[in-house]
DNA sequence: AAATAGGTTTAGCCACTGCTAAAATTTCAC
DNA sequence: GTGAAATTTTAGCAGTGGCTAAACCTATTT
């Protein structure tokens, strides 16, 4: 066997890591915005594209920029100068994206942290934890308020 | 008190979270190469570019272009055809780097995970966790190997 | 020392995510 | 219902991070 095949194969399992956070980054943006579009509509009844921009901390353009692309995605639906609105996919990640938040966030309060740092933590945290994580975490949470 | 004011608190308060998300977006990438750049030196005594790429899962090119705003940003130094070193500041960055990973990745073992979630998700996780969560992840395992 | 093989860099492309300034549209006040 | 104000979109720029193909060095072999 060469050298150069086992340095591959060790490479290419080091590598799967990297792999997988560049895909992340990718749905992150996207999973963010859907996300925030349901807590608007759940709070406000409505999703305007300066509410997002707002909460993001993003400039107006940049918003209807990507929410192009989140419509070509599939996620969202808007007519111009309309309040935007979830399409079924949408609602999907956006219920998904909500369920990481509140376990991460829930786990990281647990574990002892402020609620501050848990809110702002749980934000970068929860497009990088996997189902496998998130059980474990959950599984801490349950323990936790049983013992 | 005008509605507009409060709701830019808020807003300013909750778009926190999305701002630093995206500075540590930035020097994700920084942390990651030099971490790799000081692993590669330590293992084999030398970082090859193409070494850099084959972990990273990115091409040959990519890393050169990379390299260069890293050289920019005075974290290594390289002449061309030869191999990377890092600076004293690449050097405290990679060190950085590298504690943040060894808690995270030790907390996700402790918490019970598997050893290939552990791996994979600290790389995610690491970029994301702010000093305290550090220190409450750090008393966990502690806790745990005293109790 | 020359040829060739192998590794590295350059060139040029694309997509994403951000910005500001200007144009367009909607809304509100009268 | 018109005109001014406010909001939203478009246009165009910049930087990051990815790719492939071609050009370029280095090193090895003969």
């Amino acid at each position: 066997m060469p050298p150069t095949a086992r340095k591959t194969g060790t490479a290419r399992l080091r590598s799967q890591a990297f792999r997988r956070i560049r895909a992340d980054h990718q749905s992150e943006l996207a999973e963010d915005y859907v996300e925030l579009i349901a807590d608007l509509i759940d709070e406000k009844g409505e999703a305007r594209g300066s509410d997002v921009a707002l909460r993001l901390g993003v400039a107006n353009a940049t918003v209807v920029k990507t929410l192009k692309r989140l419509q070509d995605a599939g996620l969202v639906t808007q007519e111009p100068y309309r309040s935007i609105f979830l399409t079924g996919e949408g609602w999907r990640m956006a219920e998904g994206g909500r369920r990481k938040h509140r376990i991460v966030e829930g786990f990281l309060l647990a574990l002892g942290v402020t609620e501050a740092t848990a809110r702002i933590d749980s934000e970068g945290i929860e497009h990088h934890v996997s189902e496998e994580t998130l059980r474990a975490m959950a599984r801490f949470l349950a323990r936790g308020r049983t013992g």
